[in-house]
RNA sequence: GGAGAGAUGGCUGAGUGGUCGAAAGCGCUCCCCUGCUAAGGGAGUAAGGGUUAAAAGCCCUUCGAGGGUUCGAAUCCCUCUCUCUCCGCCA
């Protein structure tokens, strides 16, 4: 949420940069609203001001013993022009709100202009795509040919866009994730987190998935409903929900791995073939509380933290600055980081890093308390993959392959494979 | 699933209709005392919002959430959410 406030004072500029994004701000409507919000809140101020001063004179009347019943009479329809003021108040609000939860984070000013991923700003590559020397099989192939990916099975259990894996393959995804979480826990300084996959609405609506991208998500059927989550991003963010930091204890760095669950409405005909974009994936997220003025070096961090990943697993990547219309929602800034995938000479997005700064703390209220006022302030929250591991998994599996369609397993990840150093055909 | 208890400020925890935004303790800040890695004394210390150019001041709201009773609700009633205890069931 932008600090209503701002939104007050500079209406415009705000619009300006939502501007941006290609979203449309309707600063005039947006005052005008608030104009009567502002006249409704002196009014109805001024009546409940009105009824405890006369509450209290009755009180201190009934406690001398005189007769209250005049006391009473003036007051007597006190009540019910002050519920219609509370009521017309109420309502002017809930739509200021509305618009306020709808409204996407202001862009950081050094995101470069544009109206699409194709705008976006490379910032550094690592790494050459290497030569296989053959023609490079994509992780379908691959997998399907080893016997150890199977789309069929997953549509026979559950439709489109999931997957099943078996045998040595099913272990590399695993060895990835415990790779992952160990580098990050012994090397980047993150606690390992552990936290549930299905959240209340007011958790999606702290991080900002909701209200706004209710479609995107899996929602169960219980009396009080649970959502899947999207992402670990959104139970590990909601564990700074109204807490106050000390300012000792900041930064906060949490590292999860979960399985991630998403509609992908209005996706359809992108990505169908394959394991690239799929209803259900494993994620190792990357989550940080810090003080306000530290957020953006900490971008910075996070990024370089998801990249140690792919450098010690010698995968070639690229990182771009995500430019103004490709930044999402709730994001200032973002960076992707692509890794090559052979199979489709293409760099695919395989981690997204992003300063929320106050943004989903206003919505859920985290707070740190500032060591020079003492005074309670909004923290900044930032999150990005470190990395998707099912596009890790690809990423390896294309990188790794070999002419006859055995994949090596990459050097880091020997421990976790038990001595397996290259996947081969099942024998099955 | 059955029965019961509870949700109060940064934390612990009093408070069952009117000077309660809320005792006390802890923590924190400042001051004093003390020749010292201790102790003692004093003062201050919730958040959000409105009014204001801003501050001060004044005002409003908030004691899990929402509704209700009342001139007046942390306190009474209803609904919901969550937590805890016991029983049952269960990986």
């Amino acid at each position: 949420m932008i600090d209503p406030k701002l939104l007050r004072q500079s209406a415009a500029d705000v619009a300006a940069n939502l501007a941006r994004r290609g979203f449309e701000f309707d600063a005039d409507a947006y005052l005008a609203l608030d104009e009567r919000r502002k006249a409704l809140q002196v009014e109805t101020e001024t009546l409940q001001n009105e009824r405890n001063t006369s509450a209290r004179s009755i009180g201190q009347a009934k406690a001398k013993g005189d007769d209250i019943a005049p006391l009473l009479a003036a007051v007597k329809d006190l009540g019910d022009r002050l519920e219609a003021s509370e009521q017309a108040l109420q309502a002017v609000q809930g739509e200021l709100t509305d618009i306020e939860l709808g409204l996407p984070n202001l862009l950081a000013d050094d995101v470069p202009d544009g109206a699409s991923e194709d705008d976006n700003l490379e910032v550094r590559r690592w790494g050459e795509p290497a030569e296989l020397g053959f023609k490079a099989r994509d992780h379908i192939e691959l997998g399907e040919g080893l016997g150890q990916l199977d789309f069929d099975a997953a549509s026979k259990i559950s439709g489109a866009r999931f997957v099943v894996m078996t045998g040595a393959l099913a272990r590399l995804q695993r060895a990835l994730i415990q790779f992952m979480l160990d580098t990050h826990t012994t090397e980047h300084g993150y606690t390992e987190t552990y936290a549930p996959y299905l959240v209340r609405a007011q958790a999606l609506v702290g991080t900002g998935q909701l209200p706004k991208f209710e479609e995107d998500l899996f929602k169960t059927e219980t009396e009080t409903p649970f959502y899947l989550i999207p992402t670990a991003e959104v139970p590990v963010t909601n564990l700074a929900r109204d807490m106050i930091f000390d300012a000792d204890e900041l930064p906060v760095r949490h590292v999860a791995h979960t399985p991630c669950f998403r509609s992908e409405a209005g996706s359809h005909g992108q990505d169908t073939r394959g394991m690239i974009r799929q209803h259900q994936f494993e994620k190792v997220e990357l989550v940080q509380f810090v003080a306000p003025d530290a957020s953006m070096q900490a971008l910075e961090e996070l990024t370089g933290h998801a990249e140690v990943i792919l450098q010690k697993l010698r995968l070639p990547y690229r990182v771009v600055m995500l430019c103004s219309g490709d930044v999402g929602f709730g994001s200032a800034k973002t960076y992707d980081i692509e890794v090559w995938l052979p199979g489709q000479q293409k760099y695919r997005e395989i981690s997204s890093c992003s300063n929320y700064n106050d943004y989903q703390a206003r919505r859920m209220k985290a707070r740190r308390r500032n060591p020079d006022t003492g005074k309670p302030e909004l923290l900044h929250t930032l999150n990005g993959s470190g990395v998707a591991a099912g596009r890790a998994l690809i990423a390896v599996m294309e990188n790794y392959q070999e002419a006859d369609g055995s994949i090596r397993i990459p050097e880091p990840l020997l421990p976790y494979m038990g001595g397996l150093e290259r996947i081969e055909a099942s024998t099955s």
